[in-house]
DNA sequence: CTGAAAGCGCTTACAG
DNA sequence: CTGAAAGCGCTTACAG
């Protein structure tokens, strides 16, 4: 019952060679049925673990896929919007015979630094989740490793990637505001270089636009790192006479922090200012009142992610793809007409 | 400036060998300054990526640990607590080497299939994240591959393990309460195959019975699966004469769950009824009241975790570890003395 | 300081 | 259906 290491000693004890062992290990077929079942009941009995290295090596790949995070692992760890796509990416990875290796890289500490697991060689490609910046992707497509956006993307790099229809979504807000009587709506992002913040604000100027609102009435801001900074801002706008009545936030857990700020300030929400956020993350069912925001098609996100980056991994020279799914809103409470 | 793939090409280039250019690019010291400088140029011009499966079928290891969650990838990723730990291990784990491969597995789908990653010989040992059935760990254990349980483990399985001091936690919740003047106190945790459920709850009883309280008052209400039933089986023990002032909750997620619950019912936090929690999870100081609960040092957890399972990767036939990380109690608002 | 050679475990094209 | 052999890229003990 001593553990076997190697298609050797297997062969060894079923009497055939490795070649054989091989073919039988990998349902190749050209194995008759009486050598194969003892092969496999050897395996069996002695726990033999197959050694990847050794088939990697011979097969140039490594079914690995390495995964990064920006700004680093335990930023999207803490963030529940990347659960359901995580989830939803692995299972189709797995499915696929792939593995996910994690990259602690945190790129506010070391910025050029290529990841560790690409250093040694150890993933077939690499998938990118979070706002990186455009510096930090162009630098890791540049190894020519294969690459994959996932839920955010940098313009006019030809980088394989699938977000949310953040344009789209904006858009139909707007649209939604503007029914219910808003006619001055504010904007806000985090100032983070981030296409999906960029995004989610050009549709929302264009919207703004097209329904003949007031463009200096709508303004975006966006030039503010920490919330609370954000906040100050606001309050600024609103301590304004004809501010906005309705404020759109690029995603969940800042409107989320901006609702908490307005109602410690008494501030009603929704009567004296309604709010959306992005994403539909659990924090937004959390609150009182609920948060009104955009759902986003995370399992899906997840499973064609999969296999954009699979694809890739396949065939390295094709053009590259860029999926945008549609986005819905998901209203709640915290969205009303304006008062008078 | 075109992609170069293994030693050999660079010893062409570099006019040496390959023995001399590996050498140079794992810094063992044996190569003079001008050619070892003559590689790192060439490396760095052409891009060279080692290739790890070479490397790993001769050193014989993957420098990867396997991570496996209980039930799920999903349930950890969208679980808080983890985060923190997960960034700790990365970084122990990165500091030294190695990276963390993800397992998809589900086992409540899936209960005796061994992970892909390691019927691929993937890994060098796997980490367990999560409260994973006896049968499960110990399946996985006979494999022989080095096991780490973090945050949990099994009984009476000499499987390594780093978790927190729950039992003292329990002792120190009850201790308190005493001293606020509670005498009738229920302990609640999902009726999961657990360790930390019944670490706590032993604790919980043995401080029941050092402080004099009556068992028959000071309740553990266990055999519950969903969080709506257990919430039941408290307003069956709320509803008697003498029932509990004080509920102490396996973890965070349970307490502000059954907090919601009671509320929603009128009874009044911590007026009519003291609530605390486990592991000091962001999810309780998002809550109204802000809940009590106890910290654990989580970044300390995943830290010692990957020592702990490179030791062993290292030394696989020492005896087994077991540590108990002290915890500390964080008091806040879910928390006063009982109504007369 | 440097190189030739062996060998890690595996898959695959080829011959029988 | 089966096997002998080559070779994937690397590290390391050994000889010089």
């Amino acid at each position: 019952m001593q553990r076997i290491t190697s298609i050797k000693e297997i062969a060894k004890l079923a009497n055939c060679s490795i070649a054989t062992v091989s073919n039988a290990l990998n349902n190749k077929g050209r194995v008759s049925q009486e050598i194969r079942e003892k092969i496999f009941e050897i395996c069996k009995q002695h726990g033999y673990l197959p050694n990847s290295a050794g088939r990697n090596l011979r097969r140039r790949q490594n079914e690995i896929v390495g995964l990064m995070f920006y700004p680093s692992c335990s930023a999207i760890f803490s963030n529940v919007f990347y659960a359901k796509i995580m989830e939803s990416l692995e299972a189709t990875m797995e499915a696929h015979g792939y593995d996910i290796l994690l990259s602690g890289t945190d790129f506010l500490k070391n910025p050029t630094e290529p990841p560790r697991f690409m250093r040694q060689g150890k993933v077939d490609g690499i998938i990118l989740l979070g706002g990186f910046p455009q510096k930090a992707v162009s630098d890791l497509h540049s190894f020519g490793l294969p690459l994959l956006f996932l839920d955010n993307h940098v313009e006019n790099l030809p980088v394989d990637n699938v977000t949310s229809d953040g344009f789209n979504a904006s858009e139909l807000i707007v649209e939604h505001l503007v029914k219910l009587g808003h006619r001055r709506i504010v904007y806000m992002a985090h100032s983070h270089e981030d296409a999906n913040a960029s995004v989610r604000e050009a549709g929302f100027l264009k919207a703004v636009i097209k329904h003949g609102l007031n463009p200096e009435e709508c303004p975006s801001l966006r030039d503010f790192y920490h919330t609370s900074d954000g906040y100050e801002r606001l309050r600024e706008l609103l301590a304004k006479s004809n501010a906005a009545t309705a404020l759109i936030g690029v995603n969940d857990t800042l409107a989320v922090e901006l609702m908490e700020c307005l109602q410690d300030d008494g501030i009603r929400v929704p009567e004296d200012m309604t709010i959306f956020g992005f994403n539909d993350d659990t924090d937004s069912v959390r609150t009182t009142p609920k948060l009104s925001t955009v759902r986003i098609e995370k399992g899906k996100m997840g499973l064609l992610g999969a296999e954009t980056i699979l694809k890739r991994i396949e065939d390295p020279d094709t053009g590259y793809t860029s999926i945008r799914l549609p986005v819905e809103l998901v209203h709640r409470e915290s969205e009303a007409p304006p008062r008078l």
